[in-house]
DNA sequence: AGAAATACCTTGTATTGCAATATATGTTTA
DNA sequence: TAAACATATATTGCAATACAAGGTATTTCT
């Protein structure tokens, strides 16, 4: 049981989270991530997520001229893209609702999880 | 993306959790699971994961005979088990932050459960 | 005896995070 | 000029795991 293992179908979710917010190229990804508090992620995982999700329609890319570097690839989410990550969102959401009612013995008719607002 | 991907890793974390509160069988894990909001979980799912959690020391099993039907294996945490669920349900709260983090846009400064200095 | 329900287990497959490795471009420095 | 370094993308092979499909054994009910 690891983090690495928790991560996995998740991990896509939140690349198009951070690609709706803003066009980001691959390499971007990884400090993006980790100021959102993950641990950085290798290159072995992004770059393949990212041609795998474009294969899928559910990014675009484009490429253009970096300012120190070789060109970047930026990407853009496509509508397919929006409504994926929507489900993902709602996946999550009960996802999270699920585990913590196991955790926290809780039967899982009542706790929803949907519409709460985010604490600080 | 699926929520079988999604649970990779997790799965693990809930069944000590459930053991944890009440010794269960195998059989009776789907059922519980399912009380609790998930989809109930393939058989060939479950049982794999009790052997390898008894051959990682997290479990114990006892078998007792059933009012109806063959035996049944009643399975216990061990002190190792429930340390290993400590950490599952700390590295779950990370996980939560983190994913809700960058779904909500928000930066990865105020840690919700680690209180861990991130470097760099 | 036969059927159905209960209960456990095994095998093979698909998915995916990641280390390791390769390749290419631009800047800086000796 | 060339060497060194940082930036940037891509590929290969491996390991972990959820799950469908299939199998075995026990008990109860007709």
């Amino acid at each position: 049981m690891s983090t690495t293992q928790m991560l996995k179908g998740i991990l896509d979710g939140c690349l198009l989270a951070i690609i709706k917010n803003k066009e980001v190229y691959g390499y971007e990804l990884a400090d993006k991530l980790e100021s959102y508090g993950f641990h950085s992620f290798s290159e072995g995982t992004i770059y393949p997520l990212l041609l795998r999700m474009q294969k899928e329609e559910l990014v675009t890319s484009t490429l253009k001229k970096s300012t120190a570097g070789p060109r970047r690839k930026y990407y853009s989410l496509t509508a397919k893209g929006e409504k994926e990550l929507e489900m993902f969102i709602k996946r999550w959401g009960d996802l999270q609702t699920n585990v913590n009612n196991v955790v926290y013995h809780e039967s899982g008719t009542n706790l929803r999880k949907g519409d709460e607002t985010i604490e600080k």
